[in-house]
Parts: C-alpha cells; sequence; structure tokens
RNA sequence: GCUCCCGUAGUCUAGUCCGGUCAAGGAUUCGGGGCCUUCGACCCCGUAACGCGGGUUCGAAUCCCGCCGGGAGCACCA
C-alpha cells in the first residue's frame, strides 16, 4: 500500500490536527514500535498537524520499571527515526491534574474505594461479585480518597475503582482499578506521590486536557477506549475517536523488551544499539534509512490485522534506496593469501568504478597481485577449477590445498573476462584489516581493500557479493581494523 | 473459559462501508530468461489468493447466518 493511501483521518482538520506518542520508558523504541512512530507521524504532516510525546512514566509494577535512561533513549530513537515530538510530557510531572478529576468522578458516584486484597478482588471480578464497598454513597468514598492521599492506608491496602457493571460480559471491563498505592521510589519525582493512576484514568484526563483531536494506538489498548469513554459519559463531556492498528512482529526479530533489557543492562548486548535488539538505534547503525521504515511500516496501512513480516521486507525498501549512492568495495572474509605465478607486471593496479551503474560515483586505483586475499570458502568450492577474479584476470586454483593453508599458489591465466565463477578478492598490499559486526552480534574479521582506509564513520558501502555494511569506525593509524557494522544484502 | 478484533497468493497489501467495471490490482519472495566483470541493480516472463458451509440476489471477495482458524484483552503493568 502507497504512502499516500492512509484512510483519511476522521474530522480532520488541516492544521488543527493533534496526535500523541505514549511510550513506557522501560526500553529503547524497536522495529514494531515503528508504526506507531510513522502512522502518527505521517498524520501530522498530512494535517501539518502537533506530535506530542508523552512519557506514560507512572509508578509502573514490578515488572515494568520507570528506568531514567531510556527517556533520552527515546528522544534519541525519535530523533534518528525522522519522528521528532512538537513538544514533550512527562506523565510523572502531571499527577496532580489527576486527583480533581477523581473527586468529580466520585462525586459523580462512579468510583469507589475498594480495601480487597489484589487477589480477592480478581476472584470477585472473574465472578461478577461485588465487594461490600461496592455499596458506597460519595461522601464516604471522598473520605476513604483522602485517607488514600493521607497516607492511612499503606501500599495495596485500598485502590479507587471505577463502577461500571459486574455483569459486563467482558470480564476485562468490570470495575477496573482507577488509582492505586505505591510509595516505590520514583526515579523523576521521587516519593512526592503516593497515590497513583493507572493508564486508563491518566489517559482519560490527558486525551481532555492535553487536547489530542485523534489516537492512533495499538489494539492491545481497544478496551481501554471503553474505559476513556465511559468515564467521559460520565463526566459529559466528548474526547477524541481512537483508531487502531494490528500487532507488527518482524519474523527475524525476537523483540522481547525485557530480555533485550536484561541483556543492556548486564552489558551482554552492546547497549541499546545492539543489532539484537532491534531497536531503532541498531538498524540505523546497520544502514536501514528512517526512510525505509517508514515505507515499510505505512505499507501495512491502519489494518487491525496481526501481521508477521519478514525482515527481507524492510531490506527491500532500503536497498531500493541506498543502492544507487552506496560505493562498492572489496572485502574478504576468513582470508586466504593467494600467490599466482605469472602474474603480468602491468596489472599490479587497476581502476576501478565505485559502482557498476552510477559513473557519477567516481572510480578509485586498486592495488592488485601478484599477491592477493580470497576467500577461503571459495577457494575450496573452485579448487582446481578456474575463476575470475573480478574486475580484473582468470587464475586456476591448486588442485588441493592443507586446510590448515594460509598461503596458497595459483596459476595466472588471462585477462579477458570470461564465464566462469567471479570472486572478489583483496590485493596484499596496503590491504586493511575489517571486523565486521552482524545482526546475530557475531564478529567475523577479515580484510578488505586499501580503498577502505579513507571510509569514515557513517559511511554506507556495499562489500561486493557480500552486502551492504555501514562503517563504524575509521583505519586507525596504527594496526586497528575498520570496523563495520553488516546491513543486508 | 469470557469479551473484542481479524481472516484476499509464501509474505504484506488494494478492493469489502455504497453487490456487477474483480475470470481480483500492487509490493516482496520464489522460479525462468536477459543485461551488467557482484550472490547487488535493472529489464522481461512465470507460479500463486477471496478460510469453510449455507442463505439473499439476475449477479457476492463484497450483504446475512453458522462454523473453523489466528490474535489481543481478562494486572493494584503500560
Amino acid at each position: 500500500m502507497a504512502v499516500g493511501e492512509l484512510p483519511p483521518l476522521p474530522n480532520a482538520e488541516m492544521g488543527k490536527v493533534v496526535l500523541r506518542l505514549a511510550p513506557f520508558p522501560s526500553g529503547a523504541l524497536h522495529i514494531g514500535n515503528a508504526r506507531m512512530l510513522y502512522l502518527n507521524d505521517e498524520y501530522r504532516r498530512r494535517y501539518k498537524g502537533r506530535l506530542l510525546l508523552v512519557f506514560d512514566d507512572t509508578i509502573g509494577s514490578e515488572e515494568k520499571r520507570v528506568d531514567v535512561e531510556l527517556f533520552d533513549v527515546i528522544l534519541h530513537d525519535l530523533e534518528i527515526a525522522g519522528t521528532p515530538p512538537d513538544e514533550v510530557f512527562y506523565k510523572s510531572d502531571r499527577i496532580p491534574h489527576f486527583y480533581p478529576w477523581a473527586r468529580r468522578v466520585i462525586e459523580l458516584g462512579g468510583a469507589y474505594v475498594c480495601i480487597c486484597p489484589a487477589e480477592v478482588l480478581r476472584e470477585n471480578r472473574r465472578a461478577g461479585r461485588a465487594c461490600p464497598e461496592r455499596a458506597q454513597d460519595p461522601p464516604t468514598t471522598l473520605d476513604l480518597w483522602e485517607k488514600m492521599l493521607g497516607g492511612t492506608f499503606g501500599p495495596g491496602e485500598a485502590v479507587l475503582r471505577l463502577r461500571t457493571d459486574l455483569a459486563d460480559p467482558d470480564p476485562a471491563f468490570r470495575d477496573r482499578v482507577l488509582f492505586r498505592i505505591s510509595d516505590v521510589e520514583h526515579p523523576r519525582v521521587g516519593q512526592k506521590y503516593r497515590v497513583w493512576p493507572l493508564l486508563e484514568f491518566s489517559w482519560a484526563v490527558d486525551d481532555i486536557e492535553l487536547g489530542p483531536t485523534h489516537v492512533i494506538r495499538g489494539k492491545d489498548l481497544v478496551m481501554e477506549d471503553r474505559m476513556e469513554q465511559h468515564i467521559w459519559k460520565l463526566l459529559g463531556i466528548h474526547g477524541p475517536p481512537f483508531l487502531h492498528w494490528g500487532m507488527l512482529r518482524v519474523k527475524e526479530a525476537a523483540i522481547h523488551k525485557s530480555k533485550a533489557y536484561r541483556e543492556v543492562k548486564s552489558g551482554e548486548y552492546d547497549g541499546w544499539a545492539d543489532p539484537r535488539t532491534w531497536s531503532i538505534d541498531s538498524l540505523e547503525r546497520r544502514g536501514i534509512q528512517p526512510e525505509a521504515l517508514r515505507r515499510f511500516t505505512l505499507s501495512f496501512g491502519l489494518s487491525l490485522a496481526d501481521i508477521e513480516v519478514p525482515a527481507e521486507t524492510l531490506y527491500a525498501e532500503n536497498r531500493q534506496i541506498i543502492d544507487p549512492t552506496t560505493p562498492r568495495r572489496a572485502f574478504v572474509a576468513d582470508p586466504v593469501r593467494v600467490d599466482v605465478t605469472g602474474y603480468p607486471d602491468d596489472r599490479r593496479t587497476v581502476e576501478l568504478a565505485n559502482h557498476p551503474d552510477r559513473t557519477e560515483l567516481g572510480k578509485r586505483i586498486v592495488t592488485a597481485g601478484p599477491s592477493f586475499y580470497l576467500p577461503r570458502e571459495e577457494i575450496v568450492r573452485h579448487i582446481g577449477g578456474e575463476i575470475r577474479l573480478k574486475d580484473l584476470a582468470n587464475i586456476r586454483l591448486p588442485a588441493e590445498i592443507a586446510s590448515e593453508a594460509t598461503i596458497v599458489r595459483a596459476e595466472f591465466l588471462d585477462l579477458p573476462n570470461r564465464r566462469i565463477p567471479r570472486i572478489q578478492w583483496v590485493g596484499a598490499e596496503g590491504a586493511v584489516d575489517v571486523d565486521m559486526l552482524d545482526p546475530e552480534g557475531q564478529h567475523a574479521t577479515g580484510i578488505g581493500e586499501a580503498a577502505l582506509r579513507d571510509a569514515a564513520p557513517r559511511d554506507i558501502l556495499q562489500f561486493e557479493r557480500v552486502g551492504f555494511v555501514r562503517v563504524e569506525a575509521s583505519h586507525m593509524a596504527g594496526n586497528a581494523p575498520v570496523r563495520v557494522c553488516f546491513g543486508h544484502r
């Protein structure tokens, strides 16, 4: 689906649309979150509206802890994704805004303070059974609510619950909890508050106070629509319409945010940019262009269907963007030195185009034989046969080589291009060590052509017959290898 | 189990609201061929789909019913 084909937003006015992004700071934004980013951003662009970033950093739970480091990580992710917010809010700054609304809901008889232990509450909900407190009148609830705020109750001893309908066919919707008590230290506001709102209530308020005109969220949050609407109806107000997208899974990316979090924290992963996290940051590290991510995610539209897509689809988008402007270079993994006998002296250097189809990318002089590095894998595959050193000359490989051989002898044949296997090569003279990080977190060492000395960090190159890589660190004056991160074929 | 949502080729998607122009379009993958001194790009060709069963209708991918399959929610998480 082309980008322009997304359906129009209901009742959207040019210049007046306000959208919001609400990530919880428990991990970097990953490829699955990209849908949230680009859908919202695309509509912001289309309607020349505004995009708010609202960190959903209420107190969370034991399993979901707010981590301060992640605020900047997410901000950075948004930046490199090309979807910077127009304004940033922190839920943790807004806690006092929620209390007056809670009072109004209580006064209208829409909520009550429940002192059941969590398990009892859950069991009653499942059974559709009311607990004794449900019969509270508003003055009593108000009194208990003040006690919650005042510190009479400890964590877990009382919650404010919405009064819906215990017979509601959807058990998930029965008398949800609106506020609960926690004395956990919040990384931004410490222990300033002890009564914290849950997501649904905080959004029922902020989708009014912060003024989004449309809420575009994942379908995991559909029940929250009903909650917000229930509260608005009680209050006699109208909120923005909701739109949803289905769950996106990328086949190769086992997106377990909690696992990524553990591995990053333990140092097992190389930070949030480790390719194994599939974070936005790691994708940019691999040379995936924001525009490719945008086209990729928007191609799924606003469908409610859950989908699993192979990463190849993303790579195809990216290839389309970078291929025309990416210089070609030679890289040989697991190199074996090959000395070619009879190699002509006038072929010690050769001028090669930086791109086979784009002359504007220029040329380079490459140092060639008589000594080369070739991939061990190719030597083994074509042992005893004739191969073409790509763009250069034809040689015959020896009939056998020792499995541990580091140097083998080959025989020069001739120059003209022939239809025999074409293998990339690196001239031994001036060759540069290369360290290549792959998406599985493994480092491969190899050798690259001398021109790699000029490669600068962030450059994107194509290693011929290998794939696209992004340069991470230049070749240093000493012996440090050029470091690159593999992107894709 | 309960609630809601979804079901078009290997994958993703257009079409479904307002039934005929859809013997179903596009992208990607895959297969074949061409071209270029890359396993990249480009060009050409090809394989391949309306989950199943009823019903309404002159006519259904589109409307109705049932079933089957998949997903999400059922947290004092977000």
